[in-house]
DNA sequence: AGATTTTTAGACAGTGTTGTCTAAATCGTC
DNA sequence: GACGATTTAGACAACACTGTCTAAAAATCT
């Protein structure tokens, strides 16, 4: 039912689903909605907590795959982006968080700051401690890992933005040569030089 | 009129709009609009005709000012990133182009098809050439203008999203240091080693 | 099977919005 | 000042949605 509720908030907004929709999205009747849920705002809650807490999961269990001793730099990077973006930006999740945020982020901050402190600092903090470690390890010369670790994402990603906010299809070979020229250029301005 | 439109729009979503308050922004009755737009669509296709072409005008207004010829590279791309991202980007037009792409871009892509075209597409070409000509010129080693130019827009920008999502203040500093830093990496990677 | 809980379909009042209509008021122009 | 065009306030029907209610049906548990 969250599920349904999600889908149907992400395709129409807040204001412009409405709780028939949603009934009809989860299989239920109306009145089963309200049984579980006090009204349309408490289920516009309970969906931004599950769908936060989803997305956060999904991106640390990706950041466990960080290519800490990698054999290739480039290409285990690539890699490690083309998960990072397929698994947490391209996803029903993604979209639904992005969106949301943009709507309602401004009207209701509150909604999100759980995940603001949750999300995004920690992935950009723990993403600049496996930078720092590669570093320390002699493969990147980096002097500010937190900014490095934004840009990263900045790069990997950004080439996505457009096509993904207008649902083009995003071909596995776009994702591929993205994702490669963004750490082709990362590489180029923090590998170690020699 | 359109600009009141365009403030409501911005502020409470297409759906979440009420003529209303569109009237009532606009200091005018709601016959008034009725008037001068047949319906609550036609509007927002108007504000959007509008808010796209004054984006890119501003746009390529900033463009114009690109340093050709730097006397200080780093300091006079920094300079050029701040006036982008001032102009474009954390203005209400910035928000409200941000904001409804989000919102109704995947529903109605045709809405944008001419922005898209005229938009982003243009920047990005006009950019690359201008960084060709400085690669041309000495100052920077390119390989692939076009990406750099999205790389340099993609970094400068980046760690503006979520301020201005939430309307947290955006301070000068905030944006210079940000720029600052987004210039610096991006002329690690693409300044003439020497 | 029997008892208890949950779900369902449908009706319902209350509210808000859209787009139309009308008659009065205001404006611009000669 | 007079005339035509535009704007205004307000009323209006049509519609959509929310949240509540009820009595029947279905599912769950013992």
């Amino acid at each position: 039912m969250i599920e349904a509720a999600a889908t149907v908030f992400c395709r129409e907004g807040f204001a412009g689903a409405n709780i028939d929709l949603i009934a009809a999205e989860a299989g239920v009747s109306r009145q089963t909605v309200y049984n579980h849920h006090r009204d349309k705002e408490s289920l516009l809650v309970a969906v931004v907590r599950e769908i936060t807490e989803r997305c956060n999961a999904r991106a640390f269990s990706v950041l466990a795959t960080f290519p800490d001793h990698p054999r290739d730099l480039q290409a285990d990077l690539t890699a490690f982006a083309i998960r990072l973006n397929r698994n947490c930006l391209c996803d029903r999740d993604g979209r639904f968080l992005r969106r949301l945020l943009q709507n309602e982020g401004e009207r209701y901050p509150e909604l999100f700051s759980d995940w603001r402190e949750n999300g995004p600092a920690r992935v950009w903090d723990a993403l600049a401690a496996r930078f720092a470690r590669l570093a320390h390890a002699g493969w990147l010369e980096i002097d500010d890992p937190d900014a490095a670790a934004r840009q990263f994402l900045a790069l990997t990603s950004s080439d996505l933005q457009l096509p993904l906010i207008f649902g083009d299809r995003l071909s596995e070979d776009d994702l591929e040569q993205t994702s490669a020229r963004a750490v082709r250029m990362f590489l180029r301005a923090y590998a170690r030089r020699n």
